[in-house]
RNA sequence: GCCGGAGUGGCGGAACUGGCAGACGCGCCGGACUCAAAAUCCGGUGGGCCAAAAGCCUGUGAGGGUUCGAGUCCCUCCUCCGGCACCA
């Protein structure tokens, strides 16, 4: 409104490209014109050696999906706030991006759709650059890399062969899960209640060769860095990686057998409650133990164990835990208590996990649930060894649970007595002292299963050789590269193994026939490293550079998803410390990638669905649905869950429509403003329109400012300022300290937004003196004192407002940085400088309580003493009329805070 | 089942280490501008008592406790979310 008043005043000439502009804030050419900029000034090129102020940032690399999604948008936001910020405080900031290029939707489009996976990969890195270029976000793009170039994964070859050597990679028969629809053994981490986490189609447990990195070697130094990242990274993730770790002290335990078999004569368990030897009434064998079938053999119960064995494989494959009722057979074999001497049953029990311990467990249904209902179902005895410290007597005959709690020995000999935690200790120490067992350690933590039968991943660079076995590819003829013509008509099975000459190849070590490994390794790798990569992505002579990684890491600021809280956040830290101890990294390199982290909420959307015949929901995107009907039925529609948006709800916002009608900086701002960082967000239109017309709001204030601010004195006159600019002038330095509190470290980007758009309330209260609009009233004719001060108060606080608002707001803030007459970029301006003297309140509000109950405020200088603020609330009439008639007993006083009287 | 986290206006969310609950934004109500609308601007907005204001009462999932003072600390419970789930 005022600037067309101004420009119908001014009369201003076709030339005047800027004020033709003042007008409307339209963000979409302003937007193209700044990014140009930065990239033609090079701006965000980080240095190659950076000094000791140096600050790495990451987010989290995106699969190039083709389609970057408002979830990306946060994650790319908030990192980008950081990186402004730092770079603005003279930081120098590496702030890579690249792509997690291999992986399973690159070869369904090309089962699919007969696309080549490679094409198929860098078309959509090519659209996805093009969409996060729309954002204006500060990364080097000289540093982008994509995971499927050998250039990146020939290095990970390299490794494996170093870490084969050392026994850190190894080959093993293992239960695996086995997804039938995408043909491949997955993670654990990809397999959701028993369905694959892509198409939610079953998998299931096949024993097949696979290959393993030994993550369990590092179980240790995992948990000690996860004690260390305490209070840098979310607690959440610590839990998770903790209980993952899974460190428990326990008590390894020799039982003889009373028939050698399998080439041993002794039985290994692992117990966490050797208190209960004495109460030992059987064993429990895992399915898979080595020992089940040669037991068997010798008990003479082949065929019956055989036969379990089979059938419970087969429930193992889709039964969840707790679907699963207990199950066993007895092998017709004995072991000795080692304590009693007493003849011990040996049964296989479906409920024993071969990985974790050693497969076998000692039965004690007295004191253990599922050993208790295995009793109560094959009719073994129960021997209670702990008595409950309320002098409650157990009966095995008529108990009906386990007893788990703490109490006394008995039935236990020269234990008898003793609390059982006591017990624990020293009956572990008697078996140590007769060598039949001892205090261990067992972890949850299983080794990686890397193997991949696919053929877009990176080649497992070995050769299996008749006569020589698994032979390493010598390193000088590394890279095994991916052969640029895998046949994809075929549905299931791994291309690599159909190809016609990729897996033939001479033995390495004899020249006899050999055959190359197919199995690709799993992408969790390439993202266990890329951030090293990123310190010289050109690097060929090693994966990466000792002096650039030395400079750079650890990564300062880590931002990604929840979801990766122990799958990739476990996988890089181990890989990493690998790397270490190989002499990939230098020396000097902490143990730790990630020094602090940041996870981030997903972006959330209110549903629509109409029910099909069914009644099954049939989704409707926002646009389908017009008061309250489906455009596409006709039926009335139900607003569903706020879920996290997804193609398949259709809750999305499309991210290209979006900048095009708000802008990037509006997109940004939202992201930022709804919901704190790690919290999921909530997407609303309106709350889209409200930073949408904040932006507008501060595009005008600013214009409206724009000549008074180049015409003010970039100094203020000496002496006092008058109350009132004195007043917007400690409002911006109090707001300088709050952003900057909030964005360094503690994260909280919408309440520095909203410290944002308080200093942009009170700059539009202090209104234009020259605009002379009646609806601004309040502002008062400018105060008398030196004619300068306000104009230069103004001015400061207008710089000050692009400044704060920049990281979140770049393209916006560096064009109204440019009509106030600044040269060069806010991003290049640096951070406010925050002064303490400008920022300190001159009068306090001190709060008048009488019994806690508020009744009157004063207005008091902070150098006010006790005697003069209570002397002073104490007159206060609203406090004298609680005081009146009563005596007080306390008076607490917290300066520049409160006084509370206590009466009676 | 075990281990975490969270419950604050109509809504998203603020409240640093115990000190004015509800910042900021949305929504809503009233007003200005306009022929009108949009946009913009100004004011109001937890609930209750009171004609209104002043003022008072009440209020952070429920109940108890510690304290001069509790959204914040302690105990019990409820609800929701997340992780783990035969880990011996």
């Amino acid at each position: 409104m005022l600037g067309s008043a101004r420009r119908a005043a001014g009369g201003r000439g076709a030339g005047a490209e800027a004020g033709a502009m003042a007008d409307k804030y339209v963000p979409g050419e302003l937007e193209a014109k700044w990014q140009r900029t930065w990239a033609e000034r090079g701006l965000f090129r980080a240095a190659d050696l950076p000094g000791a102020d140096k600050f790495y940032l990451l987010e989290m690399f995106p699969y190039p999906s083709g389609r970057l999604h408002m979830g990306h948008v946060r994650n790319y936001a908030i990192g980008d706030v950081a990186a402004r910020f730092h770079r603005m405080r003279g930081k120098a900031v590496l702030h890579p991006m690249g792509w997690d290029a291999f992986g399973l939707p690159a070869e369904q489009a090309a089962m699919e759709r007969q696309l080549d996976p490679k094409q198929w990969t860098f078309d959509n890195i090519d659209e996805m650059r093009r969409q996060l270029k729309l954002l204006g976000l500060t990364y080097d793009w000289d540093r982008e890399l994509a995971t499927c170039v050998p250039e990146y994964y020939r290095w990970e070859q390299l490794v494996f062969v170093r870490m084969l050597e050392r026994g850190l990679a190894y080959r093993r028969k293992s239960l695996v899960n086995w997804s039938d629809a995408l043909q491949t053994v997955l993670a654990n981490e990809q397999v959701i209640d028993g369905r694959d986490y892509k198409l939610g189609e079953p998998v299931v447990q096949r024993e097949l060769e696979q290959w393993f990195l030994r993550t369990t070697a590092y179980a240790e130094r995992l948990l000690a860095g996860v004690e260390a990242l305490a209070g840098a990274w979310p607690e959440r993730v610590l839990l998770e990686q903790r209980a993952r770790i899974g460190k428990s002290h326990g008590t390894e335990i020799r039982f003889p057998l009373e028939q050698p078999a399998g080439g041993t004569s002794e039985l290994l368990v692992f117990t966490t409650r050797p208190d209960t030897l004495f109460g030992v009434t059987f064993m429990s064998l895992a399915v898979e133990h080595p020992l089940a079938l040669e037991l068997a053999r010798g008990g003479g119960r082949e065929s019956e164990v055989r036969a379990f064995v089979d059938r419970t494989r087969n429930d193992l494959r889709r039964m969840r835990a707790d679907e699963l009722t207990k199950d066993g057979v007895f092998t017709g074999a004995y072991c000795t208590n080692p304590a009693t001497g007493g003849r011990v049953p040996i049964f296989i029990a479906n409920f024993v996990l071969m990985d974790y311990g050693t497969g076998a467990v000692m039965a004690v249904p007295a004191h253990d649930q599922r050993d208790f209902e295995f009793a109560r179902k094959f009719e073994l005895p129960i021997k209670v060894v702990i008595a409950p410290p309320d002098g409650t007597r157990l009966d095995p005959a008529t108990m009906d649970c386990a007893y788990v709690e703490e109490g006394r020995q008995v039935n236990s000999a020269q234990f008898d007595g003793l609390p059982n935690s006591e017990g624990m200790q020293r009956i572990t120490a008697w078996l140590a002292e007769r060598g039949q067992g001892g205090a261990t350690v067992s972890w949850r933590l299983r080794d990686w299963c890397v193997s991949r039968q696919r053929s877009w991943g990176c080649p497992i660079p070995v050769v299996h050789c008749a006569a020589c076995g698994v032979v390493p590819v010598p390193e000088a003829e590394l890279p095994v590269v991916l052969p640029p013509d895998l046949a994809f008509d075929v549905r299931g099975g791994n291309p690599l193994a159909r190809h016609p000459t990729f897996p033939n190849i001479a033995c390495p070590k004899c020249g006899g026939p050999g055959r190359r490994e197919t199995d690709t390794l799993d992408t969790f790798v390439e993202s266990s490293w890329y951030f090293l990569r990123y310190c010289d992505p050109q690097w060929d002579q090693a994966p990466v550079r000792h002096d650039r990684v030395a400079a750079w890491m650890p990564v300062d600021q880590y931002i990604g998803g929840i979801e990766h809280a122990v799958g990739h956040l476990m996988y890089a830290r181990f890989y990493h410390m690998v790397l270490k101890d190989l002499g990939f990294l230098p020396a000097s390199v902490p143990d730790e990638p990630f020094a602090r982290l940041l996870t981030q909420g997903m972006v959330c959307k209110e549903t629509y669905f109409t029910p099909d015949e069914n009644g099954n929901p049939v989704w409707h995107y926002p646009e389908e649905v017009e008061d309250g009907k489906s455009k596409v039925n006709g039926a009335p529609v139900t607003v569903g869950r706020i879920e996290k948006m997804s193609k398949s709800k259709r809750n999305v916002v499309g991210l290209e429509a979006f900048v095009e009608r708000y802008g990037a900086d509006t997109a940004r701002l939202f992201t930022l403003f709804a919901a704190p960082p790690e919290k999921d967000l909530e997407w609303r239109d309106e709350g889209v329109e409200g930073c949408w017309r904040f932006l507008a709001r501060v595009w005008r204030i600013t214009n409206e400012a724009a000549e008074a601010v180049r015409a003010a004195p970039a100094t203020l006159p000496p002496g006092e300022l008058p109350p009132r600019w004195q007043a917007l002038r400690r409002l911006v330095h109090q707001t300088i300290r709050r952003v900057t509190r909030d964005i360094d470290g503690r994260f909280h980007l919408n309440t520095a937004v909203s410290a944002i758009m308080e200093l942009t309330n009170a700059l539009a209260d202090a209104g234009v003196p020259e605009a002379a609009d009646p609806a601004r009233s309040d502002c008062g004719p400018e105060p008398a004192g030196d004619p300068t001060a306000g104009p230069a108060v103004r001015r400061e606080a207008v710089l000050t407002l692009l400044r704060l608002l920049s990281p979140f707001a770049p393209h916006l803030c560096d064009e109204l940085w440019q009509r106030i007459g600044q040269t060069g970029t806010v991003l290049e301006a640096g951070w406010p400088a925050f002064d303490e003297a400008a920022a300190a309140e001159e009068v306090l509000t001190v709060v008048v309580q009488v019994l806690g109950k508020l009744r009157g405020q004063l207005r008091v200088p902070p150098d006010a003493t006790r005697e003069q603020v209570v002397e002073r609330a104490q007159a206060e009439p609203n406090v004298a009329r609680f005081l009146e008639g009563k005596k007080i007993v306390k008076t607490v006083f917290v300066p520049g805070k409160l006084v509370n009287f206590v009466v009676k």
